[in-house]
DNA sequence: TTATTATATTGGGTCGGTCCAATTTCAAGA
DNA sequence: TCTTGAAATTGGACCGACCCAATATAATAA
């Protein structure tokens, strides 16, 4: 649990706007709740700045802070509360079973685009493995994903058949929390429509992007290509900013 | 101009970063910055940490603050500072010509669902029109929209076949700014190969979402089927938060 | 009753300070 | 030379204050 003061907030407002505490969709306003929560104003302007950006509230100066009603329908988006960017973990929560199966595990010499994205020099190799990801044994994903060797020197084949995120946290105690994704869409190709079980005429939706470490440093070029029904993503944009 | 500290702050920055003022990646202290800003720490606290979320730059508690070498890439997902989310003014920038052809314009009775993402009560009504949008005369988006007829009572099939959003915001003197999105892929279907040219394989990708005035105030339920060349959608995610 | 105007409410931005935690730097010691 | 550990550096969290701008409310005037 959180021990930082905006977090505590955060998660206890969440709860009372759940339970139903504001029906008029507002919240009280933010010196009463610096009062009630026995702390400064500032925090609790964290505290809302957060889940403003969150799209659970929407504040407006003179007026006050109301609830989204749409998270009130508690619409897939707003149940997700990710800590972790691997697949394997964002799916647990789904209540399926989520598998790997990787069908190559190479180091090669990255080409110049993929030395860019690395932010690699001349000379330095990196693993290129290719993954299936499964969920309840159902081929959903083909991940082609690059890292470099002198970022995770011990990578394997094994680590690579179960969570490379969670390999990097434990053993090497560094954390990928941060990622650049560009989304688009394709129609299928061979391996595709073999591999995810498609028609030609259906398509497979791209997630391509570049994972970084805390300190900035790109750990992981991936490309990932999803089975359409699969491939979901959403996204709250405000453009106050 | 902005005439907030922070935001001249970052415009500030960015131009250094550009500059090349930071060959070594780094930016100088937050205590510093303050003193030569002339400004509190707090504001250097709040153009930092906004930047922080746009993926500019990266910061390490008791290492430093360093720039995202992505960002010096100019990828196309940083350069995009849009300021309106309709497609008409967020393609203009790319030089192109955007055209708009009413398809059908007429005002319905909205089922439960639609009612749900509208909040609407029954027996209210909403405008319902598509829209084919296309750059330099290639058509290479459907557009499906509502919008309850209280929110805009004098929205007209003209209005229409130009921008909404802009029309709103003169007309009504509200603001449309946040959006509430789902994307995804499918295949085609006849209506999508007859008007966006496509062939049977060839997929449309899916932004689907809800858009808000400034107060949180439902405004528009949108359903974009984009031709997948133009399918296109950048994101940094950030899971420190 | 309606329209206008003053007042109170409410979120926004900024300041400058305190203390803390993660990291780096560097000097002392083995 | 290498290791250890103290000290300095740097970002993180929080406080409580000030004034401002947008909005809503109430009082006043037409």
């Amino acid at each position: 649990m959180a021990d930082l003061i905006y977090q505590k907030i955060i998660e206890s407002l969440k709860k009372e706007i759940d339970k139903g505490s504001f029906p008029d969709m507002r919240l009280p306003d933010e010196r009463s709740l610096a009062e009630n929560y026995h702390v400064s104003r500032s925090s609790i302007k964290r505290a809302l700045g957060n889940m403003s950006e969150q799209g659970i509230i929407f504040k407006k100066r003179g007026a006050g802070t109301f609830v989204n009603p749409l998270y009130l329908k508690q619409d897939s988006y707003f149940n997700y509360s990710g800590k972790n960017l691997g697949i394997t973990d964002s799916f647990k929560a789904n209540g399926q079973k989520p598998g790997i199966k990787v069908l190559s595990f190479d180091v090669i010499r990255p080409d110049e685009e993929l030395r860019d994205n690395l932010f690699l020099n001349k000379g330095e190799f990196v693993y290129a493995f290719k993954r299936l990801r499964l969920l309840d044994d159902v081929p959903f994903m083909i991940e082609t994903g690059y890292i470099p060797i002198k970022l995770a020197p011990e990578l394997s084949e094994k680590v690579a058949s179960e969570s490379v995120f969670n390999y990097v946290e434990s053993e090497l105690g560094k954390e990928v929390n941060k990622t650049y994704l560009t989304i688009s869409a394709q129609p299928s190709d061979e391996e595709g429509q073999k591999l995810l079980n498609l028609t030609k005429t259906e398509p497979v939706g791209i997630m391509e992007g570049i994972f970084f470490l805390n300190d900035g440093t790109p750990f992981e070029f991936s490309t990932m290509k999803l089975h359409y029904k699969y491939f979901k993503y959403d996204s709250f944009v405000d453009l106050d900013r």
